[in-house]
DNA sequence: CAGCAGGGGGCGC
DNA sequence: CGCCCCCTGCTGT
């Protein structure tokens, strides 16, 4: 990502996959759940009546939440997506209307759509129309600020996380990165970005049935597993309260008893968890502050405190992080900067 | 800014 | 399998 794509933008278009095709700027977006979704044994929401032509009907076990499409943009115009169906949270909004994109993920963002799942892209036509083999199956493309094409879609590689790891693939430099939020987390940096792993890559998988994760491990597969179950065999002997793991209660009954074991070398402080004194050191040591605004000079020591001043403005695609939402997991769809 | 619960990667046994 | 470490999300002050 290059400095060209920062500030002056306020937010992207969405396109089709044709870049030069101006008569074609129409792309279908569709919140569902996939095969990397959580939804079995989830209740469907689909709002009711038949699915516009274009847009395949649900397999089993896959639930239409939201359909979106943008429409045909003018030169200076605001992008726009059309809700052509709603449902769950958001069938009250009628067919047809138009949300600008910044507001349509606002209204995401306002309405805590927690019922949301994976933001896809119907391309089925363009791309069968389209030969290139570059062409990403089920992406929505982003036009940035230079006229460089960002494609942003569910990662339908074999390791795709529980949480939302997603594919860019930058159509100027053509080639496609996939991104592991939970590395960028770590690194702050695209040069994290690994290859995208081919439907050819012969690593053996491991899929939960129940949810979308999948692991190269068979053991975190075991473990993973029985958090879908209510199975909590480690009991607090001071409340009763049970835990799945060991270090849970380990952790705890620390806090009854008042057993800090990280401790600060820089203050009296301690805490029950690393994770606790290592936020600590940057509230009051480092004032390292990882998560900052992309358009302003905000910053913060947590992610959601740069995610909430981020969706307070405007969002800048320069480069950003998509944590979309499960069913089953619950979780709210972000956007947010991870530079 | 801190407390706490939950979850996953990695690793040793 | 169990544990350590780390990260994340939610909540309270």
């Amino acid at each position: 990502m290059d400095a060209a794509f920062g500030l002056v933008e306020p937010f992207t278009k969405i396109k089709g996959t044709g870049e030069e095709d101006d008569e074609d700027r129409v792309a279908w977006v569709k919140e569902e759940s996939s095969a990397c979704d959580c939804g079995a044994g989830v209740t469907a929401l689909d709002g009711g009546g038949d699915p516009p032509e274009w847009s395949l009907p649900p397999e089993e076990g896959e639930k239409q939440l939201l359909t979106l499409q943008t429409v045909h943009l003018e030169a200076g115009e605001d992008p726009l997506v059309v809700v052509q169906q709603g449902h769950g949270l958001l069938q009250d909004l009628p067919a047809g209307v138009a949300l600008s994109v910044q507001e349509g993920v606002c209204v995401f963002y306002d309405l805590e759509v927690i019922q949301s799942s994976i933001l896809q892209e119907r391309m089925q036509a363009k791309n069968l129309e389209s030969k290139s083999p570059e062409s990403p199956v089920d992406m929505l493309l982003i036009e940035g600020g230079e006229k460089e094409l960002f494609s942003v879609g569910e990662a339908k590689s074999l390791d795709c996380k529980a949480s939302g790891d997603l594919l860019v693939s930058c159509n100027k430099h053509k080639q496609q990165e996939y991104v592991n939020p939970s590395e960028q987390a770590v690194t702050k940096s695209p040069k994290s970005l690994k290859p995208q792993i081919s439907t050819s890559c012969q690593k053996k998988v491991f899929n939960c049935d129940l949810c979308a994760f999948t692991s190269l491990r068979i053991s975190s597969l075991n473990r993973h597993v029985k958090i879908h179950s209510d199975e909590k065999r480690h009991v607090c002997h001071l409340c009763l309260k049970a835990f799945r793991t060991a270090t849970l209660l380990r952790n705890h009954v620390n806090a009854h008893t008042g057993t800090r074991p990280y401790k600060c070398s820089d203050c009296d402080m301690a805490f029950v968890t690393s994770g606790e004194l290592a936020r600590h050191r940057r509230y009051k040591h480092t004032l390292e502050k990882p998560f900052k605004c992309s358009i302003c000079k905000y910053s913060s020591v947590e992610v959601s405190a740069a995610l909430l001043n981020l969706l307070g403005g405007f969002i800048d695609f320069q480069i950003l992080r998509f944590q979309y939402t499960t069913l089953k997991c619950n979780r709210q769809f972000f956007i947010y900067d991870f530079e």
